[in-house]
DNA sequence: CGATCTGTCTACCATATGGTAAGTGACCGG
DNA sequence: CCGGTCACTTACCATATGGTAGACAGATCG
C-alpha cells in the first residue's frame, strides 16, 4: 500500500519526487518563479499528474514547507539534545546545520525563500519551527545565568547566529565576491571561521 | 533639460520613477515575480512607457542594480573614508549600513535577491562592490596586523559580518518568529545586539 | 466477468506576461 | 508654419501560466 503514487525504480513514490523537485526548485528559483510546467518536465511527468496530488500550487508549497520544516527540526533537535553542555551543545548545533547544508542545500535555500512568501505561508513555517527556537532560547538564558556565556539578548543573539550561519551557507553569489567558491573544502573554512567568532564572542572561561 | 522624461509634481523624470519604483518591487516580490504591468499600473503609466526608457525587463534590471550599487557604494565608501581607526571604524560602518536601511529598506532587500539572480546581474553588481570588499578587507588586515583585532581570515571575517547585518536587517518574517517586531525602536536594539556582539567578537583591547 | 477505483494522461481554457508596431500630441528650430 | 523629434500612447501578439474536464489503462474486488 505505497500511499502516494507508483514507485519508481528506486521505491520513491510520485508524490514524494514531486516534493523533492518543487522543494529544490522553490530553494533556488523561488517560489512564484517556478513553474508547474516546468516542474513536470524536469519530473518526465505531465502537469495533470502534480496537479493531481497537490490541487493546486499553494497547496504544493504548503506540502514542501511542512515535510521541510519536519526534517530541518528533527535534525537540530537531534543534536540539540544529544551534545554536551556549554558552548560544546552550540558548536554541536552549528555543525550539525552545516553537515544539512552540506547534504541537502536545498533546505536552507528553502528556509531563506521564507522571507519572500509572506503570510501565510511564512507563518507557517515559523509555526513549525517555533518549538526549537524556544528550546534554543531557554538554553541560551540558562548558559548565560549560569556564568558559562556572555550575557546577551537571547532571541537577538539566536537571530545574529542564525543569519550569520545561513548567510554563510546560501548566498552563493556573494560567496563568489568574497573570494570563496561553494566547495566542500570552502564549506568546512567557513565552519570553523564562524565557530571561532562564536566562541570569542560568546565564550567567558575559555575552558 | 531633465533627460529622463518629464518631470512630476516632486520633480522627478518619469525613468527616476520607474527605477524607484522597479528598485521596491525587485527587492520585495523578487525579479522574476515583479510584472512590468504591475509596475505600470502602480506607476499610473502604460507599461509600454517602461519599455521605452528601458527595452526589455532585463535591461531595467541591469539599470536597477547599476544605480543600487553606486548608491551603497557611495553611502559605506563614505563612512569608510571619514570615521576613526580601528573598532570605532568598524562601528561607524555598521551604524551606516543601520541607517541606510531605515532610509532605505529596498536597497539591502536588492542585495538580498542578488542572490537569486545568478549570471549575470549578480556578476555585475558585485563587479561594482568589488573595490568595496577591497578596502575593507585591507582595513581588516590592517588592523589584525597591528594587533587591534583578534586574528581571522579578513574575507571570510567580513562575509560573516555582511551575513550577520544583512540578515538581522532584512530577514523580517524569521524576526516576527524570534518575537521582533519591525519597528524603529526594534531596529535599534538589533543595531546594538550586533555591535556588542561584534565587538567582543573582535576587539583584544577592550580600551 | 463486470463495476469501481486509482493513477496518469490528452485536450482545453482564461489570464497574464514580455515585447513589437504604429500611432498621437506637444514642443522646437528654421 | 511646418517638418521632425521626443515622450508617451493604443492596438496587438506569441507564449507561458495555473487550472478544469474528462478519457483511458490497469488493478482490485464482488
Amino acid at each position: 500500500m505505497p500511499e502516494g503514487g507508483r514507485t519508481d525504480a528506486e521505491g520513491a513514490t510520485t508524490s514524494e519526487r514531486i516534493l523533492d523537485a518543487a522543494l529544490i526548485s522553490f530553494a533556488t528559483r523561488g517560489y512564484e518563479a517556478s513553474s508547474l510546467d516546468a516542474l513536470a518536465v524536469g519530473l518526465e511527468i505531465r502537469k495533470q499528474t502534480i496537479l493531481y496530488w497537490f490541487p493546486s500550487k499553494e497547496v504544493l508549497l504548503e506540502a514542501v514547507i511542512d515535510r521541510s520544516a519536519i526534517e530541518l527540526s528533527t535534525a537540530l533537535e537531534a543534536s540539540l539534545t544529544t551534545a554536551g553542555s556549554g558552548w560544546s551543545r552550540v558548536e554541536a548545533v552549528v555543525r550539525s546545520v552545516f553537515r544539512l547544508a552540506a547534504r541537502r542545500p536545498e533546505l536552507l535555500g528553502l528556509v531563506r525563500e521564507m522571507g519572500r512568501l509572506g503570510t501565510p505561508a511564512a507563518t507557517r513555517f515559523v509555526t513549525a519551527v517555533e518549538p526549537l527556537v524556544q528550546r534554543a532560547t531557554g538554553f541560551l538564558e540558562a548558559e548565560m545565568d549560569a556564568g558559562h556565556m556572555r550575557r546577551h539578548e537571547p532571541r537577538l543573539l539566536l537571530l545574529a547566529i542564525y543569519s550569520t550561519v545561513t548567510g554563510m551557507l546560501t548566498e552563493v553569489d556573494v560567496l563568489r565576491a568574497f573570494g570563496e567558491e561553494p566547495t566542500a573544502r570552502s564549506l568546512v573554512r567557513r565552519r570553523n571561521e564562524i565557530l571561532e567568532l562564536l566562541r570569542s564572542a560568546l565564550v567567558t572561561d575559555q575552558a
